[in-house]
RNA sequence: GAUUUGGUAGCUCAGCUGGUAGAGCAUAACACUUUUAAUGUUGGGGUCCUGGGUUCGAAUCCCAGCCAGAUCACCA
């Protein structure tokens, strides 16, 4: 493996392995006491300069500058930079100036953690720097990282921009643009301010199956796969819906979940295969009492992440304190179409659909039509928070029927700058109506609609013996997470997006050339020298080959025993 | 899935109407005791994404494929 490297990632190795005849571990088990971290020394240095009289730091070079017999490093560690200054006769106080003139400036590598002692001061330039007295290698990097170079107005020169990579090597992305860090904390942030919210409230966080066998909650293609000692197909869940109502049914009043999703359709930048979703449903209460909840929650996230319940996002300024804009989905569609749906059948939504030049397809049912009425002409206009409420039935099958509009159920979803962040109920538990809902589902399947949800026995058998009144709530926290970082994909709030596998270099077997007596740490040699398989390279004349093998093996200073030149021959034998 | 843009050194990118590859940073060597995009001098480093085709000759033109981005469609 090492030998599909080039100069750089050869000369690191034998760095390392210079370090260690100096009796130097490149890879130290030892802890490295660390008493003092980057931001703390550049917020308090100035305020209080006798505490930073004695300090141990460590982190990663990230850039050197070597004059002589003094040298500036900038070190990174998870807070940030800051700048060393290494003396050579200062490390080296005796005659062995080994420690500096090899081991810093020949050994070290951009990219090399390593722990300093020392004190702070600040240097002619006015920058805060660690003046180092010692310094202790703690663990050698041997691929040479991307130089991001930033001058003092925080241009950026050689940006690490190419997003594949980003994506790929998230560690090195984060590594060379550490400001990055931020969406990942505020993610952070805004899981936990939900999950303190709930908490408070006397909510219980809980944890259902990932695994389910039967995929029911919502409206999605599955992943499949397969049990072996039970034999049975199991489905990686698209929802957790239904697990949570039944331990309302146990007698939780309050429970809820963050979990990845998982769901077998396309990707883009709104949508991942797998995503994080919150679901909490409470005991008592129902779609009304939840909008404010949910107002309060997101207020409480806001000012978390940005100290304020305004948040910048694109061009606009989102408030995200309550109450919001309440429209029902009828009279969001009058108010951006001029068309009144609440009274159409199927038929003369079809031909809405037709005027308004929306493509349907014949599987859709009417509720779906309003949906695509809905999707088309209206989501977009919906930029600040906006409830939209009371959903044909048709469209929700795990909804109450409403208290008082014929046809509707009490569901909400919340949208924000035009994408849907929350979806709630008050939740449907009278267990004769949901076994109907679900077999209309059924029918919808028969249909070809290959969303329509599953029927699940159980579930329905747990409704049988009684779920008090409820009201539950989802909301997708990548969605919540990309409108707090301002951030328009949903790469860019994951750590590890979904990524088709890394082509890998076509390279024949290994144990081909094994098979002919190649040692397996010449194969790369050979592939080098331009033979990719075994055919090419017994095309070739031997003793050329055994030549040039000697010359590789200089030339890449390979520090691997040559072969015999009879070994050699029988290759090609 | 459709359209479109891109893939050249470790990184960011040039490379015209086809003539066998360049810069900056990184890296190596030398100089330099307070620099900060350090500097100066001198080197090394490439399967030009892959496979076909056209041509005397392809990084460049054509076709197919792979990977990624953008837009659209699908999907909450």
């Amino acid at each position: 493996m090492s030998i599909g490297l080039f100069e750089q990632e050869i000369l690191r190795r034998e760095a390392m392995a210079e370090l260690r005849k100096l009796g130097i571990d490149p890879y130290p088990p030892e802890a490295f006491e660390v008493n003092v971290n980057a931001q703390d020394i550049k917020d308090n240095y100035e305020r209080d300069k006798t505490s930073y009289k004695n300090i141990s730091f460590a982190g990663r070079i990230m850039s050197r500058r070597i004059m002589g017999s003094a040298s500036f490093a900038e070190l990174q560690d998870s807070t940030g930079r800051i700048q060393a200054y290494i003396n050579r006769d200062e490390i080296c106080p005796g005659e062995d100036k080994t420690l500096y003139n090899t081991v810093f400036k020949k050994l070290l590598d951009i990219g090399d953690f390593i722990g300093v002692k020392g004190y702070v001061f600040t240097t002619k330039t006015g920058e805060i720097s660690i003046h180092v007295s010692e310094m202790t290698i703690l663990s050698k990097s041997l691929k040479p990282l991307p130089i991001v170079k930033r001058d003092d107005e925080g241009h950026v020169y050689d940006g690490f921009t190419d997003p594949e990579m980003r994506y790929r090597q998230r560690y090195v992305d984060l590594t060379v643009n550490p400001e990055f860090k931020h969406i990942f904390m505020n993610r952070s942030k805004v899981i936990n301010t939900m999950r303190n919210y709930f908490d408070s409230q006397g909510w219980m966080e809980v944890e259902t199956p990932i695994l389910q066998p039967v995929h029911g909650g919502a409206a999605a293609r599955p992943f499949e796969t397969h049990h072996n000692t039970l034999d049975m197909p199991l489905f990686l869940r698209i929802a957790n819906e239904l697990y949570l109502k039944r331990l309302i049914v146990a007698g939780f009043d309050g429970v809820y979940e963050f979990g990845k999703m998982f769901r077998n359709e396309g990707m883009d930048r709104t949508h991942n295969p797998e995503f994080t979703a919150m679901e909490i449903y409470v005991a008592y209460k129902d779609y009304i009492w939840m909008m404010a909840m949910v107002e309060e929650c997101l207020e409480k996230v806001a000012l978390a992440v940005h100290g304020s319940s305004k948040v910048k996002v694109a061009d606009q300024e989102i408030e995200f304190a309550g109450p919001y804009e309440k429209l029902s989905m009828y009279d969001s569609i009058k108010k951006y179409t001029g068309i009144d749906v609440s009274a159409m059948d199927e038929s003369a939504l079809r031909q809405t659909c037709k005027d308004l030049k929306i493509e349907i397809d014949p599987t859709m049912g009417r509720g779906k039509l309003i949906d695509e009425i809905f999707s088309k002409k209206v989501e977009e206009h919906l930029i600040q928070p906006t409830y939209i409420t009371d959903y044909p039935i048709e469209m929700t099958p795990l909804a109450k029927k409403h208290r008082s509009k014929e046809g509707l159920v009490e569901r909400f979803e919340l949208f924000v700058m035009g994408k849907e962040i929350a979806n709630a109920y008050t939740e449907l538990n009278d267990p004769i109506d949901q076994r109907e809902r679900l077999e209309d589902q059924l029918l919808l399947a028969g249909r070809g609609d290959e969303e329509a949800m599953a029927m699940d026995e159980d579930f329905l058998r747990a409704l049988e013996y009684g779920m008090p009144p409820t009201s539950g709530l989802g909301i997708g926290i990548d969605r919540l997470v990309m409108l707090m970082t301002n951030q328009s994909t949903i790469q860019e709030v994951l750590f590890f997006p979904q990524m088709r596998p890394e082509k890998k270099a076509k390279l024949p077997s290994l144990e081909d050339f094994i098979a002919i007596g190649v040692p397996a740490e010449w194969v790369p040699v050979i592939q080098k020298m331009g033979f990719n398989t075994v055919e090419e390279l017994k095309a070739a004349n031997p003793n050329k080959v055994f030549n040039d093998l000697g010359g590789m093996r200089k030339k890449m200073k390979l520090e691997i025993t040559m072969p015999q030149k009879e070994v050699v021959m029988e290759w090609f034998s």
